[in-house]
DNA sequence: CCTTGACCTTCCAGTCACTGGAAGCTCTAT
DNA sequence: ATAGAGCTTCCAGTGACTGGAAGGTCAAGG
């Protein structure tokens, strides 16, 4: 199979599959006598899984490893469920912290009006520094009313 | 104001700082006789607007964006708000894909027994052809039972 | 037989937002 | 005088590729 079948089949682009070589995350594909790189469907196998494992989100490194465990009969169930738990948590702490963002950045684009007026409560926050920011959380809306100064020059 | 202290003051680091000034995200620092960069306080005004809408996950595109916003008295909140949204929406998607991703891999570790056996469901996910992947999503523990073959060499 | 176009090859550059480190100058305190 | 901290510039590296250039190969059609 060429790296372009392979690809389309697999679902990994041809530049990926040249570059996963060239980093040793698979082993170097056969040549045909015309320099093409050839691949076995155990080739497909093994790209599905780098497929599936990075569209679950882990690293080239945590693939590595779930490639190495794969390929180890004597692995154990508790190293693998060792690794996805670790990502699992890093993923927790991802989403948490882009909430924390969504929530924030949601809060003020509600009080924006976004009308032709130059006031805007999302610059005012952006511009006031840290600690007026955690004492501006009193209740009520006057906190987002606008006082802009001129921009620093 | 030297380069450390302005860092210190507004959580930037003097590298990213001296970044910003190469890509002109800020304008070039004044300089002392010696060469050293010397900051005023509409300086740190400007490094502490770019740190926050950082902290709120806004590129750097999209900072130099605010802060042309910021600095021009005749924007409009309209403009403001229509950057906001979009980078909102922007990590909506990003949220959406990783809590995707979180749900498939805490389905996956809950169903794995994390013992010294090798017997192992993530593994078996991995493993599995998308087309497998999306009919083996009927009720019931069955389908994670393990059914290793041995790895592709 | 020749051409066209789709493949394939390698290698280099660029992405994003910095950080690390080297080599060298300046300042402050002892 | 010297030590150590802080400043300067510049280069390289990060992650996981993608884009593109320059050139070889293959299959089909005229």
């Amino acid at each position: 199979m060429n790296i372009g079948t392979v690809a389309e089949k697999s679902g990994v682009s041809p530049k990926a599959i040249r570059y996963y070589e060239s980093i040793g995350l698979v082993r170097p594909a056969d040549r045909r006598p015309n320099g093409y790189r050839d691949y076995s469907l155990a080739d497909m196998q093994t790209l599905n899984f780098i497929k599936r494992a990075r569209s679950l989100g882990f690293s080239i490194e945590d693939v590595r490893e779930l490639l190495d465990l794969w390929q180890d009969t004597s692995r154990t169930s508790a190293a693998v469920k060792a690794l996805t738990t670790r990502h699992l948590e890093a993923l927790d702490r991802k989403i948490a912290e882009l909430t924390s963002m969504r929530k924030a950045l949601a809060d003020l684009v509600e009080h924006c009006h976004g009308d032709a007026r130059p006031d805007c409560p999302i610059l005012d926050d952006l511009e006031r520094d840290e600690a007026l920011r955690r004492h501006a959380a009193s209740p009520g809306e006057h906190r987002y009313r606008s006082h802009n100064r001129k921009a620093p020059t």
